[in-house]
DNA sequence: ACTTGACTTGGACAACCGACCAGGACAACC
DNA sequence: GGTTGTCCTGGTCGGTTGTCCAAGTCAAGT
């Protein structure tokens, strides 16, 4: 096979591991499975990655990432009053989600085992801490486009949305009913509406030029 | 060792493979550590079980049933206004969860392996059915109490009430922050009192009949 | 051309897993 | 008291896992 430099052969393994854990679970991401789907022999992985953990660890954080730039990515901002906002927003990101189950699924496995095994300790955390953050961002980006700020503390709010999201989710995921998902969402937004009040001028002015 | 029935035995291991999947994870919970829990030699489990993973769709029936038991056991009714009735409600819901990490994290666990091995393919809609269920029996103890009915469809609400409780649960699970989560269904519980409406007397005098 | 260092190979190892079985122990019944 | 059937024991089996290693391969630098 290719000689690739250690680097870059990394990255090709936590694809890999990625492929594999989406498909067909975290517990199928062996060291063999995530070779095999490489195209590479069993001892790459442990030249490339000290531990299977490390390797999970940065396939985690590689999962992490992905998920974030997906939500942030297309998001659309081309709508006048809040509620219209909203709802293109939450549109884009149910999408970004019901188009990909396996890694939405592998992501709730991630958290889960990384909440009871040492070695995955900081995975979880991180992952909440990246979705909070995005939602913030959100939530920033709603403000400007809508010209409106909120009633309620952003940190309370973006806490509320991934939650909202993940409650969602995840019954999704078990009962495949993607409609009920989207209507639930939709019903959190125009309630996210209802804590928006109208941006003071001198606030959104100050808001354009910063 | 004392030698038991095998319905009763059955019982034993299934509390056994309980107490070792919420303390260590459901990885954990191997024929072996089962065994070595209750107290009796490794044939014992095959002898009660054809599978491992008959033993582990029992194990979370028992859980499920447990949880749902929990949740609507101790519900208090005694209040007015609808906002104290689901208030009060929201405060035995949250105080349950809070009380017993470890199950709570093992149902995620359950969820997610359900939906990846087809041997436990019924095991989280089982779970979901239930909690939906529950969903609708809190709602009619608030109708109830409050003497109110919904102006959104029930089985939309028990939805979204499970998707919230299951939101701020893992988001507790993964920082552990007790207050976050219990602000956050309160707000939620809040906004459950605006799409509530009183209820006339005739169909309230209706219920009271049946 | 030859050495050096980076990268790869495929097998070996111990540990653990679920499953299975031959036989022992015990209580109930004839 | 002997028999029958239920329940328990402890070991064994094949398979899978993470980890390690000695040897091989290849490109770059001298």
């Amino acid at each position: 096979m290719n000689r690739l430099p250690v680097a870059e052969r990394r990255e090709q393994l936590i694809e890999a591991a990625l492929a594999v854990a989406s498909r067909d679970g975290i517990d199928a991401a062996t060291v063999r499975a995530v070779a095999a789907e490489a195209g590479v022999s069993l001892g790459v992985v442990h030249y490339c990655f000290q531990d299977k953990d490390e390797l999970l660890r940065a396939m985690a954080h590689a999962i992490t990432s992905a998920n974030l730039e997906r939500s942030l990515g297309e998001l659309p901002a081309e709508a006048e009053d809040v509620e219209s906002v909203i709802e293109g927003v939450i549109e884009a990101l149910w999408a970004g989600i019901r188009d990909s189950r396996g890694p939405q699924l592998l992501s709730y496995e991630l958290t889960t085992s990384s909440l009871r095994h040492t070695e995955l300790n900081q995975v979880a955390i991180e992952q909440y801490r990246g979705q909070w953050a995005a939602a913030e961002q959100v939530l920033d980006l709603v403000e400007r486009s809508a010209h409106v700020s909120w009633s309620v503390p952003r940190g309370v709010i973006a806490r509320s949305i991934v939650a909202v999201v993940d409650g969602f989710s995840l019954a999704w995921l078990v009962d495949g009913d993607s409609e009920a998902a989207r209507n639930g969402l939709q019903g959190f937004g125009r309630y996210l509406a209802t804590i928006a009040v109208p941006a003071s001028v001198e606030a959104d002015a100050t808001a354009s030029i910063a």
